[in-house]
DNA sequence: AGCAGATTGTTAATTAACTTGACAAACTCA
DNA sequence: TGAGTTTGTCAAGTTAATTAACAATCTGCT
């Protein structure tokens, strides 16, 4: 069924029309003539000429020759106009805080990432952060005035309207602490903060592994695990923002206690901090592993295991594979319930490789739907470590673009 | 973020308008005003009353007086003309047909419900409802000609466009058979194919529980377990038509076998079947329990263990109870992933009532993100064994409606 | 080279849908 | 009874789209 969609508040036609072709033109990796857009659009190609004519003009887009053309005039294709402006984005995860600064076509100028801790104070965390963020500037000899917008992915439940996270398990002393204000009076410039998974999932569907994808779940294991969703090319976001949150579904009934205060939840046996901890209960356990050449225990580390497993180490190997089963199980119940067209791993864990994939596709593959499995992929992300920010960087990006396609056409 | 919408193909801005004015009236339960219209669109009034004059003069909505106003002219409240045919709904389970006729304001006209088994060959079973149908017609001094349009739901993931079931779990004979075409041909009419749970969670949000909620489940527990979703109300299908199959979730690794192959399915542990089973090997295993008294022992029903249990038997209470904890514990993981403002439950084995919604609510409070609970509520369904036919009544219903709207449009 | 055929993009005239601003209609309240 | 308020309509003006013609620029063929 198709209800129609309903225009935003003040419905104004050519508005709408505009920043769905400025939408078209910034999610096509090629680019796309005028006859193409009027095309997706279903407008005609004079009308088109119009609405382009209005993004030419703000600047927004400018043309690029093309030569590719079977027969007849060959299309003038239309891009973002990539000296626009510059964009950063910024994830701040639990352990680490990644920021790129991109041109307007969303290339990567520089990216930096340092260790952090969410679990401090957030006073304390932003400075941080806005330590960064000015040492980076400064460093590409850019002013804070050449920063157009800003994108910011946390790993909690966000309320976009308010710009905070919602009793985050993760980052409890956060909780309704106002970022997006603090930020945007620090920077002066427009910041538009999202849940890190979500902008995973959407890097990886603009510019990674995902592009073109109908329907698909991003799911960053990391020392916890989480998921971004995409339907129909938009963030599903649930009612109160808390949509994805995979990390504490039931398992084990009685499985490992979580520090969320339940049992066998998947974080407790497939995150990082599952597979670290399973490591050093082997290594007390006496097994015969080369992870006990580590001292002191307690600092065996997820990323410890996984160089180790490569190695050819099997408990190492094992506790991995385990990991990716549980991880596997969830995911299966998962595209059962979503049936996406592709679900994209990204995260420290995910950078173990097919040791860690094979498992879970395996899983997959045995207990989800058969209709479900033959339209899906599982593949890893390619934006690796950048996933997150550079979800950020297009949520920023659209942001931008839509305000200068509207801030110019005063006519 | 907010990618703004696409308006559909040739877009036709006033044939958008008209027909999401179209839609607000059909789902306000009370009736619109032209004002109130106007301020949900986003258009003057002056341009609602041409778009309202247009649906007036084609029949398709009827204005009605209206008293209540606190001061200045009271509003001429706008409602679908009931008067404009009839629609037929038809619920096609697993064990039974359900099938009601309603006019265009959704007012049921009759009801019949009759016995079935999905598994016969698709010709023979679909020979079946015909005759229904046409029985039913005839009760009413019904013409063919008076039914405008007919919503069919299947248990089965549905392919919308070619109208046909695929790969569907428990009628396999029905893989690809062209259900729709097929009934096309035989009464003449549009036919709408959907699955029933998704039209389970569009009956309840039109007419039932969910009315005016943003994001449901209908999860629909009858002999198997199936869920629908509607995500800003609109039904999420999945790129397969696959989406909201929890029945096939694994609860436990090395559970009970399921007939989809696998160990451990959440309709091993909760379903019609399940608590049958669970039933039937408590009185085998010499349990003392009035389930004893039904013979022979195989003859014993999700039915009979609800009866009794209400009588107080501790036994039968038990096992609606531990399938109740299970399906909570699936649930509770659909609900960190999708976050929706409430969840119905329909079907056979939901009709128990609270002995079985409790420990679901329990398991969903104990294992769900607060930030997710707090937005949630858990109720039964109140269209009872009509929510999945009242969910076909609404898409034929919208499918004849703005089909009317635009024929008599020709000016 | 030169022309047919194809496709892209533009222009001018026309049409359709919406807005503006004024006003009539129908109620409540003092 | 009249002031205040809200709903609905009307006529004129505005804007964004369509239609239809044409210019631009390529390929391929002879």
């Amino acid at each position: 069924m198709t209800f129609y969609h309903r225009l935003p508040l003040n419905a104004n036609v050519k508005y709408v029309n505009k920043h769905t072709a400025l939408d078209l033109i910034l999610f096509a990796p090629e680019g796309l003539s005028r006859v193409e857009l009027a095309r997706q659009i279903g407008l005609t190609r004079a009308a088109m000429t119009q609405i382009v004519n209005d993004l030419l003009a703000s600047g927004t887009i400018h043309e690029i020759e093309s030569s590719n053309s079977k027969s007849g005039r060959p299309p003038i294709i239309l891009e973002i106009n990539p000296q626009g402006g510059h964009i950063v984005g910024i994830d701040i995860g639990a352990t680490h805080v990644n920021l790129v600064v991109t041109d307007f076509s969303g290339r990567v100028l520089d990216e930096v990432e340092i260790p952090f801790n969410v679990k401090e104070p957030p006073i304390q965390c932003l400075d941080q952060v806005d330590r960064l963020f000015r040492e980076t500037l400064a460093k590409m000899n850019l002013k804070l005035d050449d920063i157009e917008a800003i994108g910011v992915g946390v790993p909690g439940p966000v309320d976009t309207k308010a710009g905070m996270v919602i009793a985050p398990p993760i980052m409890p002393g956060w909780d309704r602490f106002p970022i997006r204000e603090t930020l945007e009076k620090r920077w002066g410039c427009p910041i538009a903060l999202a849940n890190d998974a979500e902008l995973g999932a959407l890097g990886e569907w603009a510019y990674g592994a995902a592009r073109g994808e109908k329907n698909i779940a991003y799911i960053k294991v990391g020392t916890g695990i989480g998921a971004g969703l995409l339907l129909d090319g938009q963030i599903y976001h649930g009612i109160s923002g808390a949509a994805g949150e995979i990390g504490h579904l039931t398992m084990i009934e009685n499985g490992p206690i979580c520090n969320c205060g339940n049992a066998g939840c998947l974080e407790t046996l497939a995150g990082g901090m599952a597979i670290a901890r399973q490591a050093q209960e082997a290594v007390r356990k006496g097994q015969r592993t080369m992870l006990s050449e580590i001292t002191p225990i307690e600092a065996i580390t997820t990323r410890d295991v996984s160089a180790i497993a490569r190695r050819g180490d099997r408990v190492a190997q094992q506790i991995i594979v385990q990991a990716g089963r549980y991880l596997g199980i969830a995911i299966a119940g998962m595209v059962n319930l979503f049936n996406p067209t592709m679900i994209v791993f990204g995260g420290g864990v995910a950078q173990i490789g097919d040791l860690f994939l094979q498992p879970i596709r395996d899983e997959v593959q045995k207990r989800s739907l058969p209709a479900a499995v033959r339209t899906l992929r599982i593949q890893t992300a390619v934006l690796r470590r950048r996933s997150s920010s550079m979800g950020a960087v297009v949520l920023a990006l659209s942001m931008a673009l839509h305000k200068l396609a509207e801030a110019k056409e005063r006519r």
